[in-house]
DNA sequence: CCTGATTAGTTACATGTGAAACTAATGTCA
DNA sequence: TGACATTAGTTTCACATGTAACTAATCAGG
């Protein structure tokens, strides 16, 4: 990560098919309808309420909150995604009676059935994804999209994000 | 890009936050939503809008078609981003006389002009996003940011796409 | 305590979007 | 030439989403 002595960056031509911002958004699009069809298609749930339900596997009890936070969506979104696994069964609320406010939700029965399934699909998309990339680069990709997300993140301002 | 043996592929965990489909989803959002602030606030226009105009402004004229394919926009919201601009008068339409069906599109003078302002701050947003990562990082990123592409393009179905 | 500010979560509303249907023009092939 | 398929572009419809307003609970600090 050295610096480099930049051009005076005065009056460049603009491309988009070579601008990142745009590159970014395109790959990151693809991503998420790739996705979306792997588990949207065979298990019938949407993005969010997939992201809801890998957190909820990863961290097993979380507050809307949380989930919001971790997987960076909107509150309204976590709410209608959790009502709609909520709906079908996927999950289980219980007020935290320590702060009615808020509720713990978690992988009911079915929810953790459910995972368990999507999870191999969800790394077996990924893995074909990446296939025949090295792992240098790999390493090196994921360090500078780190490094993007987070400097994305402030100069976005922030806030809550959107599928995948 | 050298293939490398690869793990079993069995039955590793998830997490989301390192699951590469969803951070690219996430920095393609906060790509479109920065980028989005930038001309959104200042110029009053969204990412449709911009994305006509800097493909116009980078080839001259071009059939609505044309502006779908090269910005991976769908057809429709290629549509409603042309009438916008028209209404607005950023864009000249001229019917194909040759096929009628189809109308070239290009910048009016006034958008010349909106295009000419929004370059420098889309090359800057751009300049201060990638700033202080190495040139040498910066090619390999961009070269598997380039694969990824590719390959999601396929493994997503192509199509069509969304903002930045 | 008790009033005002803050927070978790939901709901109402306006907007943007894609799929599909549609219009009008062109291409195909007999 | 004439019927059928295809293509450019628009419009309709249903749905997902963010903003803002709202409810209910907790916190701050006088």
């Amino acid at each position: 990560m050295s610096t480099k002595p930049k051009p005076p960056s005065a009056d460049r031509a603009l491309h988009l098919e070579q601008f990142l911002p745009y590159r970014l958004n395109v790959v990151g699009f693809f991503a998420s309808r790739g996705l979306g069809r792997v588990y949207g298609t065979r298990f019938g749930i949407g993005i969010p309420e997939w992201r809801v339900i890998a957190q909820l596997g990863e961290f097993g009890q979380l507050t809307s909150r949380d989930i919001g936070e971790l997987s960076q969506m909107h509150k309204t979104k976590v709410s209608r995604a959790v009502a709609e696994l909520d709906k079908r069964g996927l999950v289980t609320r219980a007020e935290n009676r320590a702060d009615r406010r808020e509720a713990f939700v978690a992988l009911s029965a079915a929810g953790l059935r459910l995972y368990a399934q999507i999870v191999p699909l969800a790394l077996a998309f990924e893995e074909r994804w990446i296939e025949g990339i090295s792992a240098d680069e790999l390493r090196v990709f994921e360090r500078v999209l780190a490094v993007l997300t987070e400097r994305g993140r402030h100069l976005a301002g922030a806030y809550q994000t959107e599928e995948a």
